[in-house]
DNA sequence: CGGTTGTATGACAGTTGCGTGACAAAACCG
DNA sequence: CGGTTTTGTCACGCAACTGTCATACAACCG
């Protein structure tokens, strides 16, 4: 199913654009204001915005700019003002396409569809957190040092995940046997063990660990 | 340096978007024919291309259709025509954008400029995707190994393809069951015996698979 | 320094997760 | 309709993992 996410302050044409996107198949929503849309788009992505120039509060251009450092999501403007001017300034703010109001929602509905073209076929990097020589990529399920892929089981993955979340911060036994785990309580010592095991895995010298480090009587944590 | 291929019979309206063009910075050329201009995108090909609709001979609609057949670059449509029924068929065809004449130069440098955005960002526009000595195209439902096409059922293929479409990342059993089987709920067992056949085909040893490698209690993934 | 507390580690048994072959139901196809 | 392919279910066996325990070691403290 294909999001769509109308920010719009106009009640009437908001609610019209929702319908008619609604009757071409699209799952929308929609938001008043640039800040609620902002909102929006960051809890649950959509996968196109479309975005009124002429809004209360954050305008249309902030909000562009605004969706576009933390998301690649492609973004129409539909705008009533059809000036050249206006148009450069938000394909330059980071919308992907303009259109002028009144627009037929056939047009709309294909320009979206030519946009996703372009867009789907962006294979999304796969993040990895570095420490060191060590690559933890969550969603790759993958570990490696200096490159070279380390075996490690699911409760060590988890593990490490855990403590490179929160990289430089000291995690007890007790918040790790609950992230880790699910456990509310249970032995300390479970910990210790699998942090052993991990050493072994991931540092150089196991017997004096660089970066999975033991902070006494507090907890671990993972440095650079 | 980046190329503008502008495909336009009207010898004045063509000159007059090669100059502005080429005071924007771009490097120009023109065709008067479609014939023409495909010939010369095959030859040399531009970073977009610039086509009329109302065409002698080969017509604008059927211009992009070629154009695309064999190559990713964007396309604008420039018409004269406002008319949903164009515009909705041009996107169709393959088109990225669709401007109506007059069109202001700045706008058009800036839409060129947003869609290179996006077009750069896909490396390889290949409908094929390749795993070492694997391909797989989704479009044509074919996997080859070795270039050696390998009969795949309909679930194997769709399989495939969910795990081809985020190489490199795991998918847990319940997503797989989800994605390809469409089920909210089900035995995990069934991915893993689809799992195993699928091995069968595509692996040189399934004993020990090199691509479609299991992450114990994670899930599955694809690897080049 | 000895006592105390906290941490590391090796061994082990129970458990879990995965791969596989067999088989029946279902879909497909002349 | 009969044969063939595909699909889903099941049970079993193996390998890997997990958690517990006992013991050894290290750090802290007065």
């Amino acid at each position: 199913m294909t999001g769509v996410l109308v920010i719009e302050d106009d009640d009437r044409i908001r609610l019209a654009l929702l319908l008619a996107l609604e009757d071409e198949g699209y799952a929308v929503r929609g938001a008043a204001t640039a800040e609620e849309g902002l909102r929006m788009q960051r809890r649950e992505p959509a996968d196109n915005v479309l975005v009124d120039l002429m809004l209360p509060g954050l305008d249309g251009f902030e909000c562009i700019r605004q969706l576009r450092r933390d998301d690649d999501v492609p973004i129409v403007v539909v705008s009533a003002r059809d000036d050249t001017h206006d148009i450069v300034a938000a394909l330059e703010a980071g919308a992907d396409d303009y259109v002028v109001k009144p627009v037929a929602v056939k047009e709309l509905s294909a320009r979206l569809r030519a946009l996703r073209r372009r867009a789907r076929a962006v294979p999304a990097p796969v993040p990895v957190l570095t420490f060191g020589p060590l690559e933890i990529s969550p969603d790759a399920g993958e570990v490696r040092r200096a490159g070279r892929p380390v075996p490690v089981t699911r409760t060590e993955f988890r593990l490490l995940c855990e403590l490179a979340e929160h990289a430089g911060r000291v995690l007890s036994r007790q918040q790790l046997l609950q992230r880790v785990w699910g456990y509310d309580t249970g032995d300390e010592r479970l910990v210790d063990v699998h942090v052993g095991r991990l050493r072994q895995k991931i540092e150089d010298d196991p017997g004096s660990p660089r970066h999975l480090v033991t902070l006494r009587g507090l907890g671990y944590k993972l440095t650079r």
